[in-house]
DNA sequence: CTGTTAGCGCCTTCAA
DNA sequence: TTGAAGGCGCTAACAG
């Protein structure tokens, strides 16, 4: 079984099943337009052989690849892993194949990329897209394309909204008790940063809690840990961290001056990127990135069978997962 | 710029520039046969007209297509997104579009996966194959394929050798005077594993040690945090684990009984997959998955130039990274 | 150096 | 329902 071959093409098919090699072309393509016999027979005889169709010379006569590509800042990225395994996942339910690009986070990578894939696919992803509005619009005007997280009027795209998910977690510190909290924010330009901090603001205002912003330069477990010793200065009880990683360096930073969590502090991460598996498992905001994937692949779909360019915004919403940096066992 | 457009062809192009078609398919694939002033001509009409070359054409017409493919059990397992993002960027080197393949874990889907790919790629790699030594073989009689992790005789493969970082482990533990160890294992199947559990048991009889294995059904957080129960009974003072993340799940589970790492137990993980990331840091083996990424590309794209299938078998070494679950801050 | 001429393998009118 | 023929866009001999 499978046992494709080499330079086996419709034509010996079609003399195997004595029959002409329009007909064999139209057993796979369109079996309805023919008698279920011969249908039968030329598939046999294809079977026998071992036939496959060559998908180069089919997309060549009809344009139809078959072939979508997705292209991401960064593979090893752990928020993008489950999404891209999500869109492939939806990709394979309509037997397609997925490219994948890995943009290094550089806009001109990224348009070469864009480039190589355009002409052998018939849609695109991107997500966290580096390039300037008008690069995507301008591969949007050729091919059906969808963003994920960038939010370019008249573009189809999927955006996870943190902030609902940050607002449930200053709601849920002020619950337990907290009165004084700060953001350690990330890098100042990132769209999420921004969202995320105002969120905190606005929800803490909202709450009359008070808030103070500590900065760590970049995203990181170092950074986290660094920025311990100014966010224990400002009095604050616990700490909305940018994303998981930073908060797992404000854990360890904790540790380090023996300040126990949740009992003495509380702290909370972003993205849930790292699940249960630390410990003490960490309380965060769900990131949706499965769902991101996933919906951004069947807009693709969408996309490409009707042309009609809708303007797409799909937005989810987030929520907050309360484990053990929050709130002990016992509660 | 880059302003490419639908269904412009060599033949307006040709047109446009006052030469034949030929020429314009040669200014753009062996422009030393054309003399350079007509290459100029031709590409500044092909630049002026947005003209870029279809790559389905071309790859009907040549056979060859520019495009790899690399298949991966889950691309969320932590331990990949790496080797593909290496995979990725040296593939960009030669201009290559990598698809990706999630195989889901399971032998079906990863064959199916292979022949959709097939037919529109020059080579494949198959990272921790789940198919048996015969389809691989069957695959790799149609086209250029390389495995990661799987040792198949006759196939080019690069494996990553866990043992030698596993055995400096075992030394590691010993030296700081362990006398009792224990193995938690993983899927029993697993080539890794086993590689993983000889190592150790190996490594342990050189050394004098004792060891026992713990089974952990599956390799998860929940499976090593359970383990512990049975870990301690053996009476053995440190563990080393399949992986990472049951690594974690052994130091929640032990945190869950009151029970002091490293202080009155060490515990080694295996794949280095959370880096620095956790508190306390793990001291685990070191997975070169990176290297192994790059390496398969490159070995790929030797056979895809030199038909000759030499039977290469590329092994790459791993060394145990000591951080905080083995050895306490002031030692 | 450059033009002419066949295909690559398949799909798709158009007739029969 | 089936066959014959042309073409998708490009490359690769073969001439000139």
């Amino acid at each position: 079984m499978n046992g494709q071959k080499e330079g086996l093409t419709i034509k010996q098919v079609a003399e195997a099943a004595g029959v002409a090699r329009s007909s064999v072309s139209r057993a796979f393509t369109r079996p309805e337009m023919l008698s279920p016999e011969t249908v039968k027979r030329i598939r046999e005889a294809a079977e026998k052989l071992g036939y496959v169709p060559n998908q180069t010379a089919r997309a060549l006569s009809t344009g139809r690849h078959g072939n979508v590509a997705l292209i991401v800042p960064d593979v090893a990225n752990p928020f993008f892993p489950p999404l891209i395994r999500a869109a492939q996942m939806e990709a394979d339910r309509s037997d397609l194949c997925v490219f994948l690009g890995n943009s290094d986070e550089d806009p001109k990578q990224e348009d070469k990329l864009v480039g190589r894939f355009t002409g052998q696919v018939e849609g695109l992803i991107l997500a966290s897209s580096r390039l300037s509005d008008e690069r995507i619009q301008a591969h949007a005007a050729l091919r059906p394309l969808v963003l994920i997280n960038r939010d370019v009027e008249g573009i189809p795209r999927v955006l996870i909204d943190s902030g609902s998910g940050v607002r449930e977690a200053v709601a849920h510190l002020a619950e337990i008790g907290h009165r004084h909290i700060v953001y350690v924010s990330g890098p100042t330009k990132s769209w999420s940063n921004k969202q995320r901090r105002r969120a905190v603001r606005m929800a803490a205002d909202v709450l009359g809690l008070k808030v103070d912003i500590v900065a760590a330069a970049v995203a990181s477990f170092e950074a986290g840990r660094e920025a311990v010793g100014s966010i224990l200065v400002t009095g604050a009880t616990a700490a909305i961290a940018f994303d998981d990683l930073t908060a797992q360096g404000i854990l360890a930073g904790l540790a380090d001056r023996g300040i126990r969590v949740p009992e003495q502090f509380g702290v909370v991460g972003c993205d849930d990127v790292l699940g249960a598996a630390t410990y003490p498992s960490l309380t965060t905001v769900s990131n949706r990135s499965v769902e991101a994937g996933k919906a951004a692949l069947s807009l693709l779909l969408e996309l490409m069978q009707s042309q009609s360019v809708r303007d797409v915004r799909y937005v989810l919403d987030t929520h907050l997962v309360v484990r053990n940096t929050t709130i002990g066992h016992g509660e």
